[in-house]
DNA sequence: AAGATATATAGTATTAACACTATGTATGTT
DNA sequence: AACATACATAGTGTTAATACTATATATCTT
């Protein structure tokens, strides 16, 4: 256990990670698409309508979504249903709504 | 006041520029720098050393943070110090400092 | 099996991000 | 005034992100 981090914060093997993870919602369409999600999950025509995004563009950030461990896929039939699996993203989203309420981002 | 989002979340009209913000997180460096900052007010040099960034990268990336108004800087004799000065910022680094001890990111 | 719907992926052009080198500017020191 | 230190910015090459079009795959319906 030698962790002793140079700042006091996020401990340095997890930084580069959480970088990332970060850069996937500083996006406005992902940044819908997650919100979205974290309501319910949603199949990729109900993000798309809702969202306002053509179908490719959606699929295309849902992949990175994905890869990443953000969301998950998941076959029903027609549709493929995601839903928000990174609990880190969650607390994001609702630290920024909580900002956003307090004064104007 | 017509402010009724088609989602629960994040206000349309802030949705970009939250998406802006995050983003400027949402790289290793940056995340670093502005970890340190958040600490305490520091000067660019403070910053190289602590971040191990050459000083063109680091001011780089304090021009972009300054730029969005992120952080500000003042100067004090020939050193020019940096300090971070939106909330939210802060609250999305405690945030995921939170979920990074509760499980690997 | 044929066609429709839903989703994924390939290919591509455009733009933005990034790192790096060199140089400019401001303050302080002698 | 000359020099050193601290910081900012310009210029540039490289890589990654993004949007868009076209097409492939999978499921469902008939």
């Amino acid at each position: 256990m030698n962790r002793r981090p140079l700042l006091r914060g996020i401990a340095p093997e997890l930084l580069l990670r959480a970088a990332e993870t970060i850069k996937l919602l500083g996006h406005p369409e992902r940044l819908k698409i997650v919100e979205a999600l974290e309501e319910e999950p949603r199949s990729v025509s109900e993000l798309c309508r809702i969202c306002g995004l053509d179908q490719p563009i959606c699929s295309q950030h849902l992949c990175r979504l994905r890869r990443h461990g953000v969301v998950v896929a998941k076959r029903r039939g027609q549709h493929v249903v995601y839903r928000v699996v990174d609990a880190k993203v969650s607390h994001i989203l609702s630290c920024i709504r909580t900002c956003d309420a307090r004064r104007s981002a």
